[in-house]
DNA sequence: CCGTCCCGCCATCGA
DNA sequence: TCGATGGCGGGACGG
């Protein structure tokens, strides 16, 4: 559908297509920063789509995920509701009673409990978490549901929820949520999914990704929703751990090669959203030492959005030289300064400037009292 | 090599 | 019949 497409290039103007900015994560976390700055809480898909610079087909599965705890609700055909972040913390606490109802906990020690879709005995009453306005929401649709996204979220979530499971491996994830007869293309289709979905969960902080400690392999750990640490705004939003990308809240990119990888270059795109600064492996430079406390924001290294300082990590920095830099940074970004035509992108682009700066004086402070002590 | 997961085909649904 | 929705898995990417 969207054949316009505008996307990175290097410096000589060549382009190339880079996985990681495409990731179901980023998405999330520019849909998320969208909708969150206020104004609109009814959410078009084809705007989205539109707005986010991806397929529609990629909008509904954020939306899928987001819908299963709370953040958005289904409206109408093409519509979905911006519910906020505040409304995690209830969804959640439904999932919760549902999954203990369901006698979910049973997972956490043994497997061979199906959970199937709870379709069956929940009659009427729409499975769905919201309280308030699900009216919109036909009861129809459960059947589909029975193995839609939609669902497969609200069970992995209440894995963590309903068990004292702190951590699994999406492998495990998966048998559990299959239960006994699953195949090994059922256990990787499910696989595929719970990737899907803790790229999303990781992208609002939701979950963390870590290593079980035992078998060495990545697993998840539950953070929840810091309900308490402050209202989130659309700075809390993580740029994804491990998908650190460094240009642009519209995904229009080149598509991945399949053997034809012809420019398309199309005209009728919109905004031409130029290359900013990419940042660098910046995991490698943070402090790591953190095995255990879970913290939502120290547990782990600072993450840093698409403006980056170079070289932040050399914590003895002179406040001086921070100083300079920010000067320096500051006309980099103003030479680079992008040319949005959309206005959304534009403001976003002062948003981030203005947050970054406000982060990079944080920060000087910071280093300023630790230096004392 | 293998864990990760993008991408889009196409089945299904609902109007 | 057709547009909306979204399951699904091939195979690309990247560590």
């Amino acid at each position: 559908m969207s054949s316009f497409v505008s996307r990175e290039s290097d410096p000589n103007g060549r382009q190339f297509y880079c996985r990681k900015e495409k990731s179901l994560g980023v998405l999330c976390t520019n849909f998320l920063r969208l909708y969150d700055s206020g104004g609109v809480d009814s959410i078009g898909l084809d705007d989205a789509a539109a707005r986010l610079g991806v397929e529609r087909r990629r909008i509904y599965d954020v939306v899928n995920i987001l819908e299963s705890v709370g953040v958005v609700a289904r409206k109408q055909k093409n519509r979905y509701l911006w519910k906020g972040f505040e409304a995690i913390p209830r969804a959640l606490e439904g999932l919760k009673e549902e999954g203990f109802r369901k006698n979910f906990s049973a997972f956490a020690s043994c497997n061979s409990a199906k959970v199937t879709n709870e379709n069956e005995n929940e009659g009427s009453s729409s499975s769905k978490t919201e309280g308030q306005d699900n009216s919109s929401v036909t009861s129809k649709p459960e059947n589909k549901r029975e193995k839609s996204l939609w669902l497969l979220t609200q069970n992995f979530v209440k894995l963590f929820l309903c068990s004292d499971v702190d951590m699994i491996t999406l492998d495990n994830a998966a048998a559990l949520l299959l239960g006994d007869g699953h195949n090994s293309t059922a256990m990787r289709t499910k696989v595929r999914r719970l990737y899907d979905i803790a790229n999303v969960f990781s992208s609002m902080n939701l979950i963390e990704k870590t290593h079980h400690p035992d078998s060495r392999k990545p697993a998840f750990r539950w953070l929840g929703w810091r309900g308490n640490n402050g209202p989130v705004t659309s700075l809390d939003l993580k740029q994804p751990n491990k998908r650190i990308f460094g240009t642009d809240i519209s995904n229009y990119n080149m598509k991945r090669n399949k053997g034809d990888s012809s420019i398309d270059w199309n005209s009728n795109q919109k905004e031409n959203v130029p290359v900013i600064i990419r940042c660098k492996d910046l995991e490698n430079d943070c402090n790591e030492n953190k095995p255990d406390q879970h913290t939502k924001h120290s547990s782990k290294c600072v993450e840093f959005g698409p403006f980056t300082p170079v070289g932040v990590q050399t914590v003895s920095d002179s406040k001086n030289k921070i100083v300079s830099r920010i000067q320096d940074l500051e006309r980099l970004a103003f030479t680079y300064h992008p040319q949005y035509n959309n206005q959304v992108l534009s403001d976003l682009f002062g948003h981030y400037v203005e947050a970054w700066k406000s982060w990079y004086v944080e920060v000087a402070m910071k280093e300023k009292t630790q230096k004392r002590s």
